[in-house]
DNA sequence: GTCTATACGAAGATAGAC
DNA sequence: GTCTATCTTCGTATAGAC
């Protein structure tokens, strides 16, 4: 299927740029350069600009989802698996200097027009906070999970924000450090979750 | 002087319309409705956008610095002077949850286009940092002033990230309570800072 | 200092040939 | 499925009248 292919290019093109440059500031002749296709061929694939944005945010939501997977098997305790989640801002460092978040900047860009697909584009911290609670639970912080969950994403916009603004990377590290220095402190609350008491300690 | 006025209506609105929509995204005519202009009569005013992206940023900053000045003055400790930073997230809880941060997010689109103005835009953070830096200098410490100033700055982004996202009034209220308790923890490494023992207590 | 009119280019989108 | 040509709208910017 040559079709398929050819959409396949066109929605990491598009991923890319979007990131890179933005929603707004990608142009359809943008990523037509990129794909080698010409502007006009490009409706045969997408309609609209919007269609391209859907289909991107569906590419990252299963890219997420494969990374979270990759992290579950790479890492064999909660702790090493949300520390996997925190090292993407060192990993990601350049682009993210460069770039931001690619969650953040795409929401923060979709909130300020009000885009049909802004909540969608939510979705993808749906995703990490989600994936970080059940990690948390699995600790042993039942009702609280949620809120620890909140607060590693937070930071890690926090962070990044901040990275790109003055690039300075003795600051993430710093940061990063501070961050799983938080996550060793963090005990359940055992009030909670009386059942778990066998997990703390793991 | 008429001119001055209208050139100052001309930022001011432009200011709003670069939170709400964006620096990309506002457009000449959008400006022009705002202050009731015409389209031609607008560059009597301003020769080019990024002229006015000049004048609005030069306006925030000047606001900025009123702004602190008065918590300088409202505020007797360094810390309840902190304290009037991070309630900010409060009282600008509205327009934080549509907009997100006007600064975060001006920085992280002007970065993205690779704009000229970008380092402009961060010296609105930085107005932030060194002040908040100046704060924890006056409680004592010394070195370690600035990475707590970042440390703040990067906590308020990651909270007005997330709360444009996920509009959840209560997570700002935790958080924000979270970087009070954060604050009223921190003690002064003395061996950085030997002199101010007496402080540390006040 | 403010207006109307207009040039110019970029970008979204369509029609129809191959 | 891909191309060229074209339409339309919008946004930046300029010229010149009042």
């Amino acid at each position: 299927m040559v079709a398929a292919t050819t959409r396949q290019q066109i929605v990491q093109a598009a991923d890319t740029l979007f990131y890179e440059r933005g929603f707004e500031a990608t142009s359809f002749a943008d990523i037509a350069v990129v794909v080698g296709l010409s502007r006009g061929n490009f409706y045969y694939h997408f309609k609209t600009k919007d269609e391209i944005l859907h289909a991107v945010i569906a590419y990252r939501l299963s890219n997420i989802q494969a990374m979270l997977e990759a992290w579950e098997v790479g890492a064999k305790t909660p702790i090493d698996r949300i520390r996997s989640f925190i090292q993407i801002l060192i990993l990601n460092q350049a682009k993210i200097m460069a770039y931001g978040c690619p969650v953040g900047t795409l929401c923060n860009e979709l909130a300020k027009r009000d885009h049909i697909a802004k909540n969608r584009a939510v979705e993808l911290f749906t995703l990490f906070r989600d994936w970080l609670s059940c990690q948390f639970t699995a600790l042993g912080h039942g009702t609280q999970a949620d809120e620890l969950a909140m607060h590693i994403l937070m930071r890690s916009q926090g962070v990044a924000a901040l990275a790109t603004a003055f690039r300075d990377e003795a600051f993430i590290r710093r940061e990063v450090d501070d961050i799983c220095l938080w996550l060793a402190v963090q005990r359940p609350n055992l009030s909670d979750n009386p059942e778990s008491v066998s997990i703390q300690n793991s």
